[in-house]
RNA sequence: GGGGGGUUACCGAAGCGGUCAAACGGGACAGACUGUAAAUCUGUUGGCUAUGCCUUCGCAGGUUCGAAUCCUGCACCCCCCA
């Protein structure tokens, strides 16, 4: 049993606990049981989920059990923190089926499978919905003092803005506290872990433990790990990145990683990544000293990749971005190819097309949806922006012919640096 | 109800009878440079069977050899006075 008190300080993932002084002691004498929340709103996590996914790890591998939580119950409430929109109830069957892809991602990270330390994923819908509304307020609203509830941050914020508070959301932190004392219960968890702003529910957690129970319960809360210039970490333009392939492609999700700025990419080492601590400071080093190769942002992607996509998933990355970024495209297979451009659209076409004298290229890029017109089309290639298998165009009359198939059935065109569109000859 | 102003390409905005496929700026796209960054520089930015042809300047008509530009009606927007 490592001391993982230790390890996660250093990485800066402790925020606040509740017990500075017993934590490390209590976390190094014994296999604890921990628990962190997940929302199952799709039937995939995003990047967001994967920090307190990580720290799930570090306990599980420290020789801690961890616990995920799904709110399919709290998920319909919404925590209070200033979002606009109600929830939406899903449907028993949407539910079930977002728990099951949720936990066949959390299968890469979380061992399930291995005796007393296996991690285990509940949903707090299971148990929130056999009280009734009486049961509850006499059970569990008798042990919360509405002045304490009055006291927290995110009551006291919206209380005083113009948005007000409905009593639902000011019940969420109850719900959320009861879940720390049902996993008490029926799994002995002593321990909540969370992003910062969710302190106040789990303190609240912890005291209704004290009052229901007698228990004595910890909490700790990790930084929210947010870009230097203050946005979450990954969102993009087109949309959150997701761990599922289906959603975000493992060339994306790498392309993602390798692309996070200079400034942050410490940051999310030590958040997100288990390498060792030299390690680490050996690649802050060479940010200072060779930027340009970004050498942190080749790990940080690399070790997330392999991770998430497993080792097969890392290799497509890899040979995409060499292709993404020149390589010329020959000796693939039509499922290389399906793999690689997994995200690029593409268009069948008869094979006859290329037979005689072949396709023409403005044709070719009109029917590829990559240009919207052969006007546009004649402009980049005059201007050099066009390629046929990563080889640069340069008369307009060019014409496809099979030679120009880069795999079975697949050519490859591209438009300036990153524009694909496949073309599938059929027969 | 009365008076005035506006509606131009992806957006903003010039043009006010021919030389207008329409200045200029932004955006977007491509190229060079580069660290797959930022900045910068260059080019392109209605369509086509392309030194020409076709369709565009709120909508519908009209005047004229010729209209984004003038006239009439309609729609929408803005301002001022009641």
């Amino acid at each position: 049993m490592n001391d993982i008190f230790e390890d996660l300080q250093w990485r800066g993932l402790i925020h606040q606990t509740t017990a500075d002084e017993l934590l490390p002691k209590w976390l190094s004498s014994g296999s604890r049981t921990v628990y962190a929340g997940f929302d199952p709103t799709a039937d995939s996590l995003h990047v967001g989920s994967l920090l307190p996914l990580m720290m799930l790890r570090r306990f599980q591998k420290a020789g801690h059990r961890p616990i995920a939580i799904a709110g399919g119950a709290t998920g319909m409430i919404g925590d209070p923190s200033g979002k606009s929109a109600e929830r939406n109830l899903q449907t028993p069957e949407q539910l079930a089926a977002n728990l099951a892809g949720i936990e066949s991602q959390m299968r890469h990270v979380l061992d399930f499978d291995c005796g007393d330390e296996s991690a285990v994923l509940v949903n707090n819908n299971d148990w929130m919905s056999q009280f009734s509304y009486v049961e509850f307020l006499r059970d569990v609203g008798k042990n919360f003092p509405v002045n304490v509830m009055l006291g927290k941050d995110s009551v006291k914020s919206r209380l005083s803005s113009e948005a007000g508070l409905s009593y639902t959301e000011f019940s969420y932190m109850l719900l959320q506290a009861y879940d720390f004392v049902h996993l008490n219960r029926e799994h002995g968890c002593e321990l909540q872990i969370g992003g910062s702003d969710q302190w106040g529910n789990v303190t609240a957690g912890i005291d209704l433990g004290r009052r229901m129970l007698g228990a004595q319960l910890y909490g700790m809360t990790c930084p929210l790990l947010t870009k230097t210039d203050g946005s979450k970490m990954g969102k993009t333009e087109s949309g959150a990145i997701w761990l599922s392939a289906k959603r975000t492609s493992p060339y994306k999700f790498y392309q993602y990683w390798l692309n996070v700025a200079d400034e942050d990419t410490g940051t999310c080492l030590r958040f997100l990544t288990e390498l060792e601590r030299s390690e680490i400071e050996a690649l802050d080093e060479s940010r200072v000293s060779a930027p340009e190769q970004r050498a942190s942002q080749k790990k940080l992607a690399e070790e997330l990749t392999r991770l998430i996509h497993g080792p097969s998933g890392l290799a497509t990355a890899l040979q995409a971005t060499e292709i993404f970024f020149g390589a010329e495209i020959e000796n693939l297979d039509d499922r290389q190819l399906t793999d690689i451009f997994a995200d690029v659209p593409s268009c069948e076409l008869p094979a006859t097309e290329l037979a005689g004298e072949g396709l023409g290229i403005m044709d070719a890029l009109v029917k590829s949806g990559l240009m919207k017109s052969n006007g546009e089309a004649r402009r980049s290639i005059k201007q050099g922006g066009i390629y046929i298998n990563n080889r640069r165009v340069g008369e307009i009359d060019r014409r496809l012919t099979p030679a120009d198939l880069t795999s079975e059935t697949v050519v490859v065109l591209r438009s300036g640096k990153k524009k694909y569109a496949l073309l599938r000859f059929s027969s």
